[in-house]
DNA sequence: AGCACGCCGACT
DNA sequence: GTCGGCGTGCTC
């Protein structure tokens, strides 16, 4: 409409990374040559007195706001504009959440930093200004004679021997001329063509498939399902390789990018280089490079975790979600998003493909291959001639552990024919510490978290107790806090920790390595941990989950999951499927190469449908069987859940907002509301809580409804509401 | 998110 | 009389 462009000619909208409904109208600057500006431009305006950065979006501008009352935009950022489809993205996204818009922005711009100004530097000016040449200034000018090319103020002070300062006065004297660095990228080109390993006749047939989809530049979602050892890596780089053939650019999601070591060799093995790595603390100049290397399409692969779904590709070419079944990739905090349904919703406002890849398929993700939504390439077997290992369970109701201790007694004589042998065991435990729980003989008196609703967890190396909710830490006392009796403290249950005490009771020439987030923090030590799995100088892993995730130990053959109950446990309802996930990837770790690996659950419920599904190797029956028993009620992948979460300060202050929450309830057909109930954590870093959860037929938009319900409250100072769509945890 | 405005308690 | 607590509301 021709009045709507006029009015968009002076007025537009622009949306500022603040929690506003949307975004704020602004007026065009005066000056004739800022009139260019249109949707993406990253711009400098005033808000309530002072400059922001804001993004110019689409849509009209509306508001019925006078123009009287409007404010120009002070002028454009030399920076790259934010694209199309990463503007449709962020709208996406927050419509989605019921996050306001700015924050998802914030959350864009948090990664896409628009400080990534251009690196300046200098050429000397054509005609030298009428003021004295000093030695110092003629160095300078020789150096830059000698440089010819422009050259950035740090490095000119130091060829030519003078302060930056010197450099700095002789720019405003006019002997020097600023111009843009040109960026060096310290990616190379990866190549698809560069001899890697030879695939087997099924890998083969679905790497071509993959390929296709590449080729096809248009939106697919693939899952690539095999079990673990079938090669799937070596498929979707595949897939990168026909992606980089086409000159484009592909992203790959990892769940814990730390843990990736193992990833990085294979990749650089297959490319010969590298590929761009992503994660929240990158160094700020590694982020403002690569960010910078992806915007110029010269870094050609990015792997990474969540946040590198924000990275501005200009030719996104293929977007791979390894492990997609992780709960690591939803966000819990902030905007409250699962990267691995954001990935398939990028790659869809990209046009291009995207491959879910996991040997335990989510529920949700076999539910769209199922309706035909998704497609499906099965990986069958093991590579190389491996063969699955054997799964068995230990009925601890039978062989129970000796008094105070955790292994039971067929555990530990398999764990000991397997040192016997020279091969390496893992015992997994996916609990932190020494003991989850500090308990007074005395008194009964147990260790809380004064802010939370979780007990204490005693790390005995550091002789702490920590909360793992909150951080709290104090230093373990000496006597029972509560009736004053000296040496009653006793720990109850066992930690990783605690584990190897044990092992190196029984094991006493073994040598052990715990692998647990805190012990393993950084990219590094994981590394570092990997390599002297792989070089033989470790007989006894123990870990939490860190160690199910994708590593290859080629010497161990057994694994012993000291507690194969622990997950199903707290009513939630995705317990079994992902303790089944878990326990499946941590028996992966066994027998990858020629020896066949031996897994031993202990259990007290070895009939449990989980330990079955486990032992029998049959995961599919068993998520048939949890499908069916979520259809009939509509819970997902069946229907759509979200999750309203109302916290205070004051407890009487969430029950009461929590209850009106519940008489405001929404009614209708195809919808259900469940709750108030306190939550599971009812106290989380001193908030108390209560949850709703809204459950619909699949067929039902939740967020209008969300929307007009929270409406109805008054949500008072102190309290807040939350709302998790999809929620993957009913903590 | 900031920041100002506003309405009630302890100070120079 | 004011200084300052932070509850409330607004920013195009």
């Amino acid at each position: 409409m021709l009045g709507d462009d006029r009015k968009r000619r002076f007025r537009l909208p622009v949306l500022l990374p603040y929690p506003f409904a949307g975004p704020f109208d602004y007026l065009l600057p005066a000056d004739a040559d800022s009139c260019d500006l249109g949707p993406g431009d990253v711009v400098l305006v005033p808000l309530n007195g002072r400059p922001e950065i804001g993004v110019v979006w689409d849509g009209e501008p509306d508001s019925g706001l006078a123009t009287s009352r409007l404010k120009p935009i002070s002028g454009r950022i030399d920076t790259m504009p934010v694209a199309a489809p990463m503007r449709r993205l962020i709208d996406w996204i927050a419509a989605y959440t019921l996050a306001p818009p700015g924050i998802v922005l914030a959350m864009a711009l948090r990664v896409t930093r628009p400080d990534a100004m251009p690196r300046m530097g200098w050429l000397p000016a054509d005609t030298l200004p009428a003021v004295r040449i000093t030695p110092g200034r003629a160095r300078v000018l020789a150096t830059l004679a000698n440089h010819r090319r422009p050259i950035s103020g740090a490095q000119l002070a130091r060829l030519a021997g003078v302060t930056a300062g010197m450099v700095r006065g002789m720019a405003d004297a006019g002997f020097l001329i600023p111009v843009r660095l040109p960026f060096a990228t310290p990616f190379r080109a990866p190549d698809p063509d560069h001899p890697g390993p030879q695939l087997s006749a099924d890998q083969a047939a679905a790497a071509a498939s993959l390929c296709q989809a590449v080729a096809e530049k248009k939106f697919s979602v693939t899952l690539l399902d095999g079990v673990t050892g079938s090669g799937k890596t070596e498929v979707y780089l595949e897939a990168i390789a026909e992606c980089l053939r086409a000159g484009r650019q592909a992203l790959v999601l990892l769940p814990e990018i730390a843990l990736s070591s193992q990833w990085l060799d294979r990749f650089e093995a297959r490319f010969g280089v590298a590929p761009g790595v992503w994660h929240s603390d990158l160094s700020s100049r590694l982020r403002k490079i690569t960010w910078q290397a992806v915007a110029e399409g010269t870094a050609h692969v990015v792997v990474g975790a969540r946040s590198a779904l924000f990275l501005p590709f200009p030719d996104l070419g293929l977007i791979v979600i390894d492990e997609e079944h992780e709960t690591a990739f939803k966000q819990e905090e902030g905007v409250v998003y699962n990267a691995r349904d954001m990935a398939v919703v990028r790659a869809r406002l990209e046009s291009a493909p995207a491959v879910l890849v996991s040997a335990t398929p989510s529920l949700e993700t076999v539910a769209n291959v199922e309706a035909g939504r998704y497609a499906r390439l099965l990986l069958p077997s093991r590579h190389a001639g491996a063969s699955l290992p054997t799964v068995s369970a230990i009925d601890l109701r039978q062989h129970p552990p000796a008094r105070g201790k955790f292994l039971s007694p067929p555990l530990i004589a398999a764990i000991h024919d397997t040192l016997e042998r020279g091969e390496q065991a893992m015992l997994f435990l996916n609990r932190r510490g020494y003991a989850p729980l500090t308990l007074c003989r005395g008194c009964g008196h147990r260790m809380e978290c004064p802010n939370c609703t979780a007990w204490l967890v005693e790390h005995r190396a550091r002789r702490i107790l920590q909360c793992h909710h909150c951080g709290h830490t104090l230093p373990i006392p000496e006597t029972c806090p509560s009736c004053g009796a000296a040496h009653s403290l006793t720990p109850v249950g066992p930690g990783v920790e605690r584990i190897t005490e044990e092992a190196a009771l029984l094991f006493p020439t073994a040598r052990r390595l715990v692998m647990a987030s805190d012990t393993v923090p950084g990219p590094h030590a994981a590394a570092a941990a990997a390599k002297s799995i792989a070089d033989r100088e470790i007989d006894i892993i123990i870990g939490t989950q860190i160690v199910a995730k994708g590593w290859h130990f080629p010497h161990l053959t057994l694994v012993g999951v000291v507690d194969a109950d622990l997950g199903l446990g707290g009513g939630d309802l995705r317990a079994a499927e992902r303790t089944v996930q878990l326990l499946h990837q941590v028996a992966g770790r066994a027998g990858r190469a020629e020896a066949p690996g031996h897994v031993l659950l202990q259990t007290f419920s070895p009939e449990h449908p989980v330990m079955q599904a486990l032992v029998a190797g049959d995961l599919d029956t068993f998520m048939a069987r949890e499908a069916a028993l979520r259809r009939p009620g509509h819970w997902p992948p069946f229907g759509r859940l979200a999750a309203v979460i109302v916290s205070a300060e004051r407890p009487e202050q969430a029950e009461k907002l929590a209850r009106e929450l519940g008489r405001a309830a929404p009614a209708g057909d195809g919808m259900e509301v469940l709750g108030p109930a306190p939550a599971p954590l009812a106290i989380l870093r001193g908030r108390h809580r209560h949850r709703l959860l809204l459950k619909t037929r699949r067929d039902v938009a939740v967020q209008p409804i969300l929307r007009e319900w929270i409406s109805r409250v008054k949500v008072p100072h102190g309290a807040r509401v939350d709302v998790d769509v999809d929620p993957v945890s009913f903590l």
